[in-house]
DNA sequence: CGGCTAGTTGATCTATATCAATCATCGTGG
DNA sequence: CCACGATGATTGATATAGATCAACTAGCCG
């Protein structure tokens, strides 16, 4: 079962533009050795880290910040298909942390061989590029959501841009998805307390538009969502509409 | 006078890295024609802005997105030495703006050539992939500023930030600086209230922390602004202390 | 059964928004 | 030189979104 572990980033790359043959055995053979972690487990920590870049195949990851008096803010959501680190191949960063939220199952890119890849191949180095300019899109997004939504609109684009991001890499069931955030977590998500987060659950939940039990999403009202959210996929770059 | 455009560039960089002369040549090479764009003028209806990646080399400018009730959130600031739209070499974003915040002058990148240019030198690419990396860095740094810092903190925050973007291009003068935003243009950045704005200024003013009047900052207590914003440089990745 | 974690709810408090008025500055045309 | 309008800064009064504190419930796992 060694060989697909790139295959939730090429599914996510091809939902965004042609990927030529060359390129996915570039990126499969980059991608061989795999590692686990287990949840909760501080990434930084994980014995590879410094020699490796990791693609996320499997579970759910969280980037964030701490800040003197115990605040916390997640910056970043890493879903399969995702690179954790990449940004780590060029800037020594000390200053964020990322933990899996469940166990996680990671692909690695060694180092040397992936400077060695962009060095020789253009096409996996705008492919790579380009995919960290969109992760860049996603967060400023999510600055949009912080600055000018509100709780209530924040929190149901959050649940608009996952959902697709999850469905592309087929980690749906319908409008179902399994989402392992606590509700603290997704409080440091939003930049909003706990409490807060759960009232608008729950508003959510009694309009009939979401709900999310346990770690489980369910959108039933998918229509409604996007409009509460004022949800554009644009910024995604999928070339053509995933729902 | 053409021949110095892309030395904000320069500058910025060589605070990060060493840059070798061969680089500097492609750099020069790369950003050969000029053009202006007046203060308030969109950048979308820039006649270039098809064909060409601009470099900013002279003025402010600023990425915004406009949400259907007319709230605005400014996710970015630009100032001499930023890209304003490398991404756009890639990725066609139509849910983004610019604009020009004061008079500005740009080094235009023909796209061709940049395509051409990132095809045959590995390290022009690396030195640009990693621009585009710290820009993520930064806006990162505003999400954790959105979400988790208060209103004054966050306010300081954007002040240290900048007082060392301009600082390393040069276009500080001891602990004063030109910054051609009016509140409500700081408060769309902050993802605040004018009026609030106002308070948070007359806050540091009275508090003798920092100036804001008209479009001229000037920091009083340098020690004092960094510890309210808890500011630590590191985001910004310059080899060493700017001040 | 007990203790842990996550979710839920209510009461109260506070940061920030909104509304509205005033004031300062500056460029322009008379 | 002055009147004028426009734009931006400042301030106060009031409203509200969301935080904080505190209690209680429901699972769940040993």
């Amino acid at each position: 079962m060694e060989i697909d572990l790139p295959s939730p980033l090429i599914a996510k790359l091809e939902w965004r533009h042609d990927i030529p043959v060359s390129m996915r055995e570039d990126l499969f053979s980059l991608l061989k050795r795999e590692r686990l972690l287990d949840a909760g487990s501080d990434f930084k920590q994980a014995s590879w880290c410094g020699t490796a870049c990791s693609l996320l195949v499997e579970g759910v990851a969280a980037r964030y910040k701490l800040m003197s008096n115990g605040r916390r803010q997640i910056t970043a959501l890493h879903v399969p298909g995702d690179f954790v680190d990449l940004a780590s191949q060029f800037v020594r960063s000390r200053d964020y942390e990322v933990v899996a939220l469940s166990p996680c199952r990671f692909a690695l890119a060694d180092r040397d061989r992936l400077q060695e890849l962009t060095e020789h191949s253009a096409g996996v180095t705008r492919l790579l590029w380009m995919d960290s300019l969109i992760d860049a899109a996603i967060q400023q997004e999510w600055l949009v959501s912080m600055g000018r939504r509100s709780a209530l609109e924040h929190l149901a684009h959050l649940v608009c841009e996952l959902f697709l991001r999850l469905k592309v890499v087929g980690r749906t069931d319908g409008f179902s998805f399994r989402l392992p955030l606590t509700q603290a977590d997704v409080a440091d998500v939003l930049g909003l307390s706990m409490v807060h987060v759960n009232r608008m659950l729950k508003a959510l939940r009694g309009d009939e538009v979401m709900t999310w039990t346990n770690q489980n999403v369910t959108i039933v009202n998918w229509g409604r969502l996007r409009e509460i959210a004022e949800f554009d996929p644009d910024y995604l770059a999928f070339r053509r509409e995933v729902a």
